[in-house]
DNA sequence: CATCTCGATACCTTTTCGGTAAGATCTGCC
DNA sequence: GGCAGATCTTACCGAAAAGGTATCGAGATG
């Protein structure tokens, strides 16, 4: 069988005539007639009853003139849903974030990217940045949002957001009530640091600011996550540094403080990785709406080019 | 689009490889190569991804392999079915029967039809003897059952059955009494006739035997149908004449008896009515199923060759 | 009975499909 | 680093299939 002899009976039924069917395909007629008759050889069934006055379809070729419809319906639902897919605008993403990253930028850019792609469902995996860099390779994944990456095989990053550092502090900590808040203040204060798990992380950071800055830090806890380290703040474990999206936890008993007089490189980034070499249209459309909420995003800080102190 | 490229597109997507793809294929692999870029170029979309190992479907490939799949068992199930249909197996029979044709030999027929046709859906609808000779010419239905046929141009009969008369009588009438009944009996009594328009039909039969046994008929009232004018023996309008089948009704304050010294001709038949050659299978079925029956049918009494009275 | 309509058949031309041979590119191995 | 192997692509040729023209045959029509 062919889709051709599904369009030719197609229209040797509704024309109920070989001639005026074959006017409407533009052949002549004998291959038309040819073409039937192969159907109904193929098919072992007789299709028309030929009258003097034309064809005349069987209760056979009644069935088939319902299946044939249907057929062509789906190759067209099949055609355009491919070609949807290959403009990215049907389909389905993949993306994992760690924990914390359900604040702020990240949901903004998910409700924009299904605004604009509708049909594209978008899952959520929620996995450190190991698991992350094992489902991309894996392709259980096509995209993850992380911070604090280091170049990697066969992995590009894109720059999500750069965010400043602000210290999480108790309500009626000492420090809380202090006009201008210097990073050396931190030095007398026990610290809550996150996440645990996937060295070199942010925790390496935070220990680097401290020494650059002159002093050892005094750590109260390490933790998985950003909530989890705000949450032991609020129960006075100490303080904590947090990305400045971190202001969407409102935690009562927590206020967030702005440092002066702050470490070189004192921010962080946030960023999408992907398999280098991807070339899903899908995945472009992410990127593209990233690159454009990339411009927005600072908005608690300023991008934060490292600060000499004064 | 072409079935071809579609059944040789899922064995490359299905191998991720042309090489194998071609062999399972029993072609070589150039021209599969060509197909695939054929397909490619008429939906505007890459399909795969050309590796160094082999095909890798895109997220657009996947989604047309999707669809193919459901595309070929469509195609799968359009063909069994149109066959099937061809053979009589699917589809839908029209038939029309009249009125008190509800009783006894025809749902039995419709029954063993549908028992051997599972997948071809029954409709029954309820028709005058005229009404079924217009609705054959619509093609509205494929068949009709009904009595009394003459010939007519376009329509064919096949016998059903052949019924002899019986007499339904009142409980507590006269003539129930009687040990045997002869035809010539009935003069004396108010008779019930059956149905009303469409002569010539079974009154006229009925005044006809009358005639020939030398009596003019006392017709006490002409209804519609059988069921009717039993049910008016029931009520004491009288005696009537009904086809032996008629005794499925048992009415209470009705009994049926035989008549001796009958007219000549005196029965029934009971027919199927179809368009002369209508070629359609499933009518076929029928007309086979209705040919088994009738070897079996006379079962109330012999099919009444014409009977000499003494 | 001549004529018209409609589908089927015969025969030829064109298109398309599949096969063979050779090219290009990347992987892996010694 | 160069060579063998695998894989897809390109080029060209012969074979199969599709379409076109001319004609036939059967049934309807005036």
């Amino acid at each position: 069988m062919d889709l051709r002899q599904i369009r030719y009976f197609v229209a040797v039924a509704e024309e109920a005539n070989i001639g005026r069917a074959a006017a409407r395909l533009h052949i002549s007629q004998p291959p038309l007639t040819r073409q039937i008759q192969q159907l109904e050889a193929e098919l072992g069934v007789t299709l028309f009853n030929r009258t003097p006055r034309g064809m005349e379809t069987t209760a056979a070729g009644e069935m088939f003139l319902e299946e044939a419809r249907n057929i062509r319906s789906l190759i067209e639902q099949a055609t355009e849903r491919t070609q949807r897919a290959g403009q990215g605008r049907l389909g389905r993403l993949d993306v994992a974030i760690f924990g914390s990253a359900i604040l702020d930028v990240i949901p903004k850019v998910l409700l924009a990217f299904r605004t604009r792609y509708p049909d594209v469902k978008v899952v959520l995996h929620t996995m450190t940045k190991a698991e992350q860099l094992e489902a991309l390779q894996q392709k259980r994944i096509t995209a993850g949002f992380n911070r604090m990456l280091a170049p990697l095989e066969g992995i590009e990053t894109r720059l999500v957001a750069t965010e400043s550092l602000l210290l999480a502090v108790p309500a009626g900590h000492p420090l809380a009530s202090k006009e201008t808040l210097r990073f050396r203040d931190i030095e007398a204060h026990p610290i809550v640091l996150f996440p645990t798990g996937g060295r070199p992380s942010f925790i390496d950071r935070v220990i680097h600011y401290c020494q650059e800055s002159g002093f050892e830090p005094e750590i109260s806890q390490e933790v998985g996550d950003a909530v989890t380290a705000v949450a032991l703040v609020a129960s006075g474990f100490g303080v904590c540094l947090v990305p400045s999206s971190a202001t969407t936890l409102r935690f009562p008993g927590v206020v967030y403080r702005e440092l002066a007089e702050v470490p070189s490189g004192f921010f962080v980034d946030l960023s999408c990785i992907y398999r280098t070499g991807d070339r899903s249209p899908i995945l472009a459309g992410l990127l593209e709406i990233i690159d454009e909420f990339r411009e927005v995003v600072p908005r608690h800080q300023n991008p934060s080019p490292p600060q000499p102190s004064p």
